[in-house]
DNA sequence: TGTACATCAGTGAACGCGCGTTCACTGATGTAC
DNA sequence: TGTACATCAGTGAACGCGCGTTCACTGATGTAC
């Protein structure tokens, strides 16, 4: 962000024309430049680094602002760490809802959905960097903060599930942990996926392949699922 | 490392006691260090840290020793690095080992394989925070070194499934499959064993009973599973 | 066994650098009248 | 519409600090005779 003055110069009002930038309040102004913030952060992830290695310095200069202005937007790093787990709990949720949109393909709904997830993650990388990454290594607050929204969209997924009957038998509980395994099966794929270099489409079928065949798996595990009893042995 | 001198005095020679420390060789106090080194950094990764955000200085403050020191034992943090996920692949092999010889339990398999896991987590849990952590947010360079490592442990799982026959429908490329379901299951149930704050039994138990119906589903999709054609349809 | 010399694990001072954070500031945007 | 003042997003200098790495060193351990 340069001074207002050259701003407007290079924006070319001179030329007769008034551009988008100058149409634009302070507020909406200052939401940019934060979004900016969260955006080179994801930026310097996706070159392979973890949040935890960032520095704050290093994001204004990503972001084209000076170290200073970072503080009219996050307190510390932790807030910034905390705003991006909000994005990716979003991008989560808009997943599920795409999902809905979709109904219930009769055939082939496991590879259907494999393929729309698989173009969601490539449209979306940055915020299932998030996800899938830090939820095991980010800052313990940050942890416990992606741990929340992943229980979010398990208990979330785990309601569809239960609404489409699909498979009747099962409780809510065992809903719940079937899609936790799905998830985590779900978010290490992206993760591979993520990490595929560009030009390889024999090593990506591959890849979809398997997650295709693990969560066919899953389903096929889940349709032979047989409640436990309420009480195990005194045993175990 | 204290001047030998002072050590000496220490190591309570006065006393007229020769101690272990008298005893070994300089080669012997090398590895040693280099031991300690790794220690400090696993011990610093235990307090929730990644190891991309450690210091060279922390590290060797935290094995007593000075800065410059460390470069007597690795060249930089990268092969620092590349030693611990050699110490994990160690720690991994050494768990296959051991589950091979408690043989093939006919009743409660899935449960007691559990509780022999969740023991040997929690015997060596700095290990596997480099396992099931640095396997995504690492360098680069570390985790193509964990996905190789985990990539022999599954290969290796595989082969004793395949050899105990309890499936015997299943081709290698199918098991390999279902082993990768099994082992992200496994380190996403370790990095929840070791994120638990301690004295919390009932959230342990839960934590031992859902990874327990986990492999219970993905076993049973096992026992269900069918070998896909060879040629899928073209349409995919 | 004793002596003279080589090796080398660990030391400690020094360096230049990027870090997070403070502070007073600037000047465009927003508001009151 | 025009003017006078308030707000506040972004600036730039400055700070003390820990960082990775270099270098010459020390003195116990190891080796040759």
């Amino acid at each position: 962000m340069k001074k207002s003055k050259s701003r407007r110069d290079r924006a070319g009002v001179e030329a007769g024309k008034v551009t988008y930038e100058e149409l634009v309040s302070r507020q909406d102004r200052k939401l940019r430049t934060r979004d900016s913030l969260m955006d080179a952060a994801l930026t310097l992830m996706s070159q392979g680094r973890s949040f935890g290695s960032l520095s704050l310095r290093e994001i204004t200069r990503e972001a084209g602002v000076v170290p200073t202005a970072f503080y009219r937007h996050f307190r510390d790093m932790d807030e910034l760490g905390l705003a991006l787990v909000e994005g990716s709990g979003l991008i989560l949720r808009r997943l599920l809802r795409e999902a809905r949109k979709h109904g219930v393909p009769s055939t082939e709904i496991i590879r259907s959905s494999v393929t729309i997830y698989k173009k969601y993650v490539e449209e979306n990388p940055r915020y299932f960097l998030v996800a899938a990454r830090e939820r095991l290594t980010g800052s313990p607050l940050m942890r416990y903060a992606i741990r929340t929204e992943v229980n979010h969209f398990i208990n979330e997924m785990a309601q569809d599930l239960r609404d489409l009957r699909l498979i009747p038998q099962l409780s809510m509980e065992s809903l719940r942990m079937i899609c936790g395994l799905v998830v985590i099966t779900m978010l290490n794929a992206a993760s591979d996926i993520l990490d595929l270099p560009p030009g390889q489409p024999q090593a990506e079928q591959e890849l979809v392949d398997n997650f295709v065949r693990q969560l066919t798996l899953i389903f096929l595990g889940a349709g032979a699922w047989r409640e436990p009893s309420p009480r195990p042995a005194e045993t175990s």
